[in-house]
RNA sequence: GCCGGUGUAGCUCAGGGGUAGAGCGCAUCCUUGGUAAGGAUGAGGUCAUGAGUUCAAUUCCCAUCACCGGCUCCA
C-alpha cells in the first residue's frame, strides 16, 4: 500500500501501482469524468519544485502528493490542448498523406502545430474540413497509448516516413528516454502527458494559419503554423469566440480612429505614427503627468537633437551591433559628414556627463528627456502604435556611484510601480532579462560586470519583493534589465516599463568622477523608462480602459451641450468658466437632437457631459452625465470643484 | 525580411467578366429638441497600383504596394 496525499492535507491509502484515474474514481465518478492529468509529486522529493504532470493511467509507485488537474487548472488545459495538438496532426495526417510534423505545443490559448505539406498548401478555406476531420476523430474516443521506444527505433520509424524533423529532434534525445504517443492511426515522439483519450475534446476551432521558421531559426525552412483551440464543451468556444469578439473592439488601433487620437499614412511612411490634436493632448498630459514625478524624484531635464554623430554610435557600440539594420546615415552635401537618426538617447547623455569634470558629491546625476528615437524594425513586425518606427521614450540615465546603485535601483523599481498603480495594471510580469551565457558575442562588457549587474537587479528586485520571471537571452547587448510587461487586449505581452543596469557605455565614452580620496573613478549608468515609450503606452493603455481614459488624461474632459439654440449664450459662458479653471471643455451646439450628441459624443469617449437647457439657465446649474450616469445639477462652481475632485481621486494612489 | 490572408465612397462593408451598391459620415433644407441615432434632398468611386488574358477586367492570372494574423527580430 501506498500513502497519496490531497492538496487539502487528507491523506488516503491506496495499492501500490495505482493510478490517478482509479484515485478519482474513488472519490466520485463525477470527478472521474472531469479529471484530465494529474500533477504527482513524490514524498521522497523534498525540493521546493512542483509535481510532475503526468497521464492519468501512469501507474503510482510509492508515497506521493496527487493533485488531480480538472479544465479549471491551467495545466489541464495544457494537457487538454496538447492532446487536441496531436488530434490535428491525425486529421492533417489523414487529409494530407505524407505530411511531416515539426512540434505541436499547447499555447496561453490553444495550441499549434508546425506542418511541411511538400509542395501542398493549406489556407483558412480548408479549416472546416480539417475541424470535422478532427471532430470526427475524437468522436472515435480514441486511446492515448504511452508506448516507451529505443532511439534507434524511433529513429528507423521516423525515417521510415521521411519525417526529417521528428529526426533531428530524436538525434538529440537521450536514448531510454524517447516516449511516442498513438492515438488511432497517428503516432508522434512525445514526452506527454495527455488525456485518457480524444473523447473529452467536443469542440474545435482552428484559428490561424501562419508561416513559422524551424526551431525559430530564420535560415532554416518554413513550416506551416496551424493555431486552434478546442473545448470539452460546445457552449465554452461559443463563449471563447464572444470574448475574442469583445476583445476586437477594444484594439488600440481601432479605438485610435475612433477617438481621433492618431492615425498612419503610407505617403508619409511605414510606421510612423500621426498624432490627432486629441491624441497630442492626451500625450501632453501623460507627459506632464511623469514631469512632476521627475521633478520630485530628482531628475533634470536635458534636450536633445534627434541625430547625432555615426562615431558617436561606433563609440557606444550600438553602430557595429545595430548599424547595419537601422536608418543608414545621412550624408552631407559637402564635407562628407555621417549622421544617424537617433536610435537611443543613451550616447547624447552620456556626451552630456562628460561636459564637465564631476565630483562623488554630484551624483547621482539624472538626465531625463522625452526622447524621440527612430528605429528601423522590419516592415513585418510594425503593429499599430505598440511596434513603430519613431517612438517618444519616457527617458531617464542616471550616473552613480557604486554605493548607490541598489537604492537608485530600488527607487526606479518604485516610480514604475506607482505608474502602474496610477494607470491599474494589475496584471504585469516583471521579467529579469539575463545574458544568455552561452552565446558571448551577442554582448559587450566584462563577465565580472555583467555579473555585478545582473546580482544588482536579481537583489533589488527581491528587496522590493516583486514577483519576477527570469528569462535568460534578453538582456541588451550592454546590460541587463528589469522588465515590466502587460498584455493588450489579445494577451499579447508587450515589455512597457524597464530598467537596466550599464557598466559598459560609461566604460566606452570614459566617464569619470573624482571621488573622495582624489582618484579618479568610473559611474554606473541606469537606463530607465517607466512608460517604455509613449506610443506603447497609450496602446496598452486604450486596450485596459477600451478607450475609456480617466478624466485627467481625456483630451477632451466636459461637452457643454445646450438644449436648444436658445441656450447656447449659457452654455458658452460655462464653457469659459471651465477652460479658467484649466479644465478642457467645448460646447456642442450643432443642429442635432439631445440625443444624437450624447451618442456621438459618448463614441468619442468624452467622459463628462454638462447639459444646460431651460432649468439650468434659470437657476445658473447644469445637468452633469458621467460615466452613462445623470449625476444631477449643480451650480458651475460646484461643477468645476467636482470635475478637479474628480482628477485627484483618479491620480490618487 | 519570411508564411498566409485582405484591399470596392471619408468610415464599416455587400456585390460581381458587360465600367457599381447599402448604412454611417459630409452638404443643403425642414425640424428647436431634456440624457446613446428626427426627417427630406444631394454631392461623393480610375473598385489599391502596374502589366497580362479577353471583343470586353473592378471581377480571372501575375507582379508591386499597403494593411491584418503569425514567424524571425526588437538598442
Amino acid at each position: 500500500m501506498i500513502n497519496i496525499k490531497f492538496p487539502d492535507g487528507s491523506e488516503k491509502q491506496f495499492e501500490k501501482g495505482v493510478t490517478a484515474l482509479e484515485i478519482a474514481k474513488s472519490i466520485s465518478p463525477r470527478l472521474a469524468e472531469e479529471v484530465l492529468a494529474a500533477e504527482v509529486k513524490p514524498a521522497s522529493d523534498h525540493s521546493i519544485d512542483k509535481g510532475q504532470v503526468v497521464d492519468l493511467t501512469r501507474p503510482i509507485e510509492e508515497d506521493s502528493s496527487v493533485r488531480l488537474l480538472k479544465w479549471e487548472d491551467d495545466e489541464g488545459k495544457h494537457v487538454f490542448w496538447h492532446s487536441s495538438a496531436h488530434l490535428m496532426a491525425a486529421a492533417l495526417e489523414a487529409l494530407y498523406p505524407g505530411a511531416k510534423f515539426g512540434i505541436g505545443p499547447a499555447v496561453e490559448n490553444g495550441f499549434y502545430y508546425d506542418v511541411d505539406l511538400g509542395d501542398r498548401t493549406i489556407s483558412e478555406s480548408d479549416f472546416p474540413k480539417i475541424e470535422q476531420k478532427m471532430l470526427e476523430l475524437a468522436r472515435e474516443k480514441e486511446v492515448f497509448q504511452r508506448i516507451n521506444v529505443s532511439k534507434a527505433e524511433a529513429m528507423e520509424f521516423f525515417k521510415e516516413k521521411g519525417d526529417q524533423y521528428k529526426c533531428e529532434l530524436i538525434s538529440e534525445l537521450q536514448d531510454g528516454t524517447i516516449t511516442y504517443y498513438r492515438n488511432g492511426n497517428y503516432t508522434d515522439l512525445c514526452r506527454g502527458p495527455h488525456l485518457v483519450s480524444t473523447a473529452p475534446i467536443k469542440a474545435v476551432k482552428l484559428t490561424a494559419i501562419a508561416g513559422a521558421y524551424w526551431r525559430g531559426d530564420e535560415k532554416r525552412g518554413q513550416l506551416t503554423r496551424i493555431y486552434g483551440i478546442t473545448f470539452p464543451k460546445k457552449s465554452m468556444l461559443d463563449e471563447y469566440l464572444v470574448v475574442l469578439e469583445e476583445a476586437k473592439k477594444r484594439d488600440h488601433r481601432k479605438l485610435g480612429k475612433e477617438m481621433q487620437l492618431f492615425t498612419f499614412s503610407s505617403r508619409v511612411g511605414l510606421g510612423l505614427p500621426l498624432w490627432l490634436p486629441r491624441g497630442a493632448v492626451m500625450r501632453l498630459q501623460l507627459e506632464n503627468f511623469l514631469r512632476r514625478k521627475l521633478d520630485e524624484y530628482g531628475y533634470l531635464p536635458v534636450v536633445t537633437p534627434h541625430i547625432g554623430s555615426k562615431q558617436l554610435y561606433v563609440t557606444s557600440g550600438h553602430w557595429a551591433k545595430y548599424g547595419k539594420d537601422s536608418f543608414q546615415p545621412i550624408h552631407t552635401p559637402e564635407e562628407g559628414e555621417e549622421y544617424m537618426l537617433k536610435p537611443m538617447n543613451c550616447p547624447h547623455h552620456c556626451e552630456i556627463y562628460a561636459s564637465s569634470p564631476r565630483s562623488y558629491k554630484d551624483l547621482p546625476l539624472r538626465y531625463a528627456e522625452f526622447g524621440t528615437v527612430y528605429r528601423y524594425e522590419q516592415s513585418g513586425e510594425l503593429h499599430g502604435l505598440t511596434r513603430v518606427r519613431c517612438f517618444t521614450q519616457d527617458d531617464a540615465h542616471m550616473f552613480v556611484r557604486p554605493d548607490q546603485l541598489m537604492d537608485e535601483f530600488k527607487k526606479v523599481i518604485d516610480l514604475i510601480l506607482y505608474v502602474f498603480k496610477v494607470f491599474k495594471f494589475e496584471d504585469y510580469t516583471a521579467q529579469i532579462s539575463l545574458r544568455d551565457k552561452n552565446n558571448h558575442d551577442k554582448y559587450i562588457g566584462s563577465d565580472e560586470n555583467w555579473e555585478k549587474a545582473e546580482n544588482a537587479i536579481i537583489e533589488s528586485a527581491k528587496e522590493k519583493g516583486l514577483k519576477t520571471v527570469v528569462e535568460y537571452g534578453e538582456a541588451a547587448f550592454y546590460g541587463p534589465k528589469l522588465d515590466f510587461m502587460v498584455k493588450d487586449a489579445l494577451g499579447r505581452k508587450w515589455q512597457l516599463g524597464t530598467i537596466q543596469v550599464d557598466y559598459n557605455l560609461p566604460e566606452r565614452f570614459q566617464l569619470e568622477y573624482t571621488d573622495a580620496d582624489g582618484s579618479k573613478k568610473r559611474p554606473i549608468m541606469i537606463h530607465r523608462a517607466p512608460f517604455g515609450s509613449i506610443e506603447r503606452f497609450t496602446a496598452v493603455l486604450l486596450e485596459h480602459t477600451a478607450g475609456h481614459l480617466p478624466v485627467w488624461l481625456s483630451p477632451e474632459q466636459v461637452k457643454v451641450l445646450p438644449v436648444s439654440g436658445k441656450y447656447v449664450d449659457y452654455a458658452q459662458n460655462v464653457v469659459k468658466s471651465l477652460k479658467n479653471s484649466e479644465i478642457r471643455a467645448s460646447i456642442d451646439d450643432r443642429n442635432e437632437t439631445l440625443g444624437k450628441r450624447i451618442r456621438e459624443i459618448s463614441l468619442l469617449r468624452v467622459p463628462v457631459l454638462a447639459i444646460v437647457g431651460e432649468k439650468e439657465v434659470a437657476d445658473g446649474t447644469v445637468s452633469v452625465r458621467y460615466e452613462g450616469a445623470d449625476k444631477g445639477s449643480m451650480s458651475v462652481e460646484e461643477f468645476t470643484k467636482w470635475i478637479s475632485d474628480l482628477q485627484k481621486s483618479e491620480l490618487a494612489v
